[in-house]
DNA sequence: GCATGATTTTAGCCATGGCTAAAAAAGATT
DNA sequence: AATCTTTTTTAGCCATGGCTAAAATCATGC
C-alpha cells in the first residue's frame, strides 16, 4: 500500500467522502433504538405504563415486530420486560430517550421557527433528528435563540 | 371497526402519529438508491464513467456490496451495466440523481448559512438530505434567498 | 498468443426489520 | 373452576444491505 499506487487518476477525497456515507450508516443503526425508548418514554410518561401493542400502534408496526426489537434492545441493556407485561426502561435507556426527547425537540422547534407548518415540523424533524450532528443542532438552538 | 370501540383510553392519535415513522421509513427505502445515481453521476461527470470499484470506494463500502446493489438498482429501472464494464444511467437514473443533487445541494447551503463548518455540512446534509419534504425544502431555500 | 497478476463477480454467510399465521397465556363470564 | 375471548408471543417467511473468500474475467508483459 506504500509503494506501487497504481492508479490515483484524481480518487484523492474517496476516503474523506467515505465518512459520511459511513455515519449515515451509522446513524441509521442506532436510530431504531432511539425511536423504542423516546416512545417508551413517552408512553410511560403519558399513561403510567407501556405496552409493547400501543409501541406497535404508534409506530404503525405489527405487534411481532416489536416483539422482536424489543429483545434486541433488551440484549442491549435499554429496555427490561417479562413476557406479557409492561415494558421498563433501563437508566441507559432513559439517557438515551431523554437525549432523543432534546434533539428532537429542538429541531421540531427550529423547523417551526423556519416556517413550516407544524404537521410538517412533526413529520420531518422525526426523520432528521437521528442526522443532525452536536454542532448542527447547536446552530439549530442558536438561531431559536436569536428569533 | 364502527359500533363498539372497546379500549380508546387516549389513543386516538396514535394513527396520526404513526405517519411520522412510516414516512421515515419510506424515506430509507429509496435512500440507498439515491445515494447511488447520486453517485454514480459525479463520477460520470468528473471523470467520464463510473466503475462499481470507485462507488464502492466513495460510499465505503465493499465491492460486492456494490455489485449486489446495482443488481437491484438495474432492476429497478435506474442504472443499466454490463459485467466487467462501466455503469449508466438510465432517463429515470438521470431524474433521480438531479433530484438528489438539487436537494443536496440546498441542504448543505442551508447548514452552511446557519453557520455550521463546511465538514459538518458536507456530512450532515448526507444524511439529512433524505428525510427533508418538499415543504421543508422550499423554506431552506427561501431562507438562503433572505441572507 | 499465453501465462500471470489484477480486477470484478459470484457464492454464501450474517443481522436487521418487516410480515402473517399459529400457539400460548391472560382475563372475563357464567 | 371451566370455558371462551382477547391479547401477546412464537415460528417462520422475505428483502435488504453488509461482509469474506473463491471463481471468473480482463489486461499486460513477455
Amino acid at each position: 500500500m506504500a509503494s506501487t499506487r497504481p492508479k490515483p487518476r484524481k480518487l484523492s477525497s474517496a476516503k474523506l467522502r467515505s465518512a459520511a456515507f459511513r455515519r449515515v450508516r451509522a446513524d441509521h443503526q442506532s436510530e431504531l433504538a432511539q425511536d423504542y425508548v423516546e416512545l417508551i418514554a413517552d408512553l410511560i410518561d403519558e399513561r403510567g405504563e407501556a405496552r409493547g401493542t400501543d409501541v406497535a400502534l404508534r409506530l404503525g408496526v405489527a405487534n411481532a415486530t416489536v416483539v422482536k426489537a424489543l429483545k434486541r434492545l433488551q440484549d442491549q441493556g435499554l429496555v427490561s420486560q417479562e413476557p406479557y407485561r409492561a415494558i421498563f426502561l433501563t437508566g441507559d435507556g432513559w439517557k438515551l430517550a431523554e437525549d432523543g426527547r432534546r434533539r428532537h425537540k429542538i429541531v421540531e422547534r427550529f423547523l417551526l421557527a423556519l416556517g413550516v407548518s407544524a404537521e410538517t415540523a412533526r413529520i420531518d424533524s422525526e426523520g432528521i433528528e437521528h442526522h443532525v450532528s452536536r454542532e448542527t443542532l447547536a446552530a439549530m438552538a442558536k438561531f431559536l435563540t436569536r428569533n
